[in-house]
DNA sequence: AAGAAGATTCGCT
DNA sequence: GCGAATCTTCTTA
């Protein structure tokens, strides 16, 4: 609350409606003219928060995804929100989609152990950017972000 | 009803 | 390393 950063700081509003949505639904929004970014709604139904997905390492669908982000490069597949979304083929489509639930797109719990957390302030925003809400995986090629802010 | 801004990416110089 | 491409949605007159 009180994230001048947010889409649901000003409220809800018909676009932004699924950050309200009980946690666990995707949140989907356009922007720059040609890039989809992914969010998970993360609080209760009604309270309007959630993180945006910026990066994740390919395990499965590799060539699928090498497809429709017409490169071979792994590095280059996921890291980055844009990117992400074109990889995994997000679109409008999935905005409100219960990631709990069977469906085109879903969360799962995380098999293999992760290395440790590292957390630092957000990037990519204008607003409130020291806030250091940016959760990543340390070690890990696929976080995207300057390297200077994952040692 | 129109204007402005936006959690970016890609391609050149 | 910097600037352009491109569209959806909210805000204000």
């Amino acid at each position: 609350m009180g994230d001048a950063a947010a889409h649901s700081f000003r409220g809800l509003t018909p676009s932004n409606r699924s950050l309200f949505l009980d946690h666990g639904h995707a949140y989907v929004y356009f922007t720059y003219g040609n890039h989809f970014m992914l969010n998970v709604s993360s609080e209760r139904a009604g309270v309007g928060a959630g993180i945006l997905i910026r990066g994740l390492e390919p395990l499965e669908g590799l060539s699928t995804m090498e497809r429709l982000r017409g490169t071979h490069r792994v590095l280059d597949l996921t890291r980055g929100p844009g990117r992400l979304a074109a990889a995994l083929g997000i679109t409008k489509k999935l905005d409100g989609t219960d990631l709990c639930a069977a469906g085109p797109l879903w969360l799962g719990t995380a098999v293999r152990e992760t290395g440790s957390i590292g957390i630092s302030v957000r990037i990519g925003i204008t607003k409130e950017t020291h806030r250091e809400l940016r959760f990543y995986e340390r070690g890990n090629l696929f976080v995207s972000g300057p390297k200077s802010l994952s040692p």
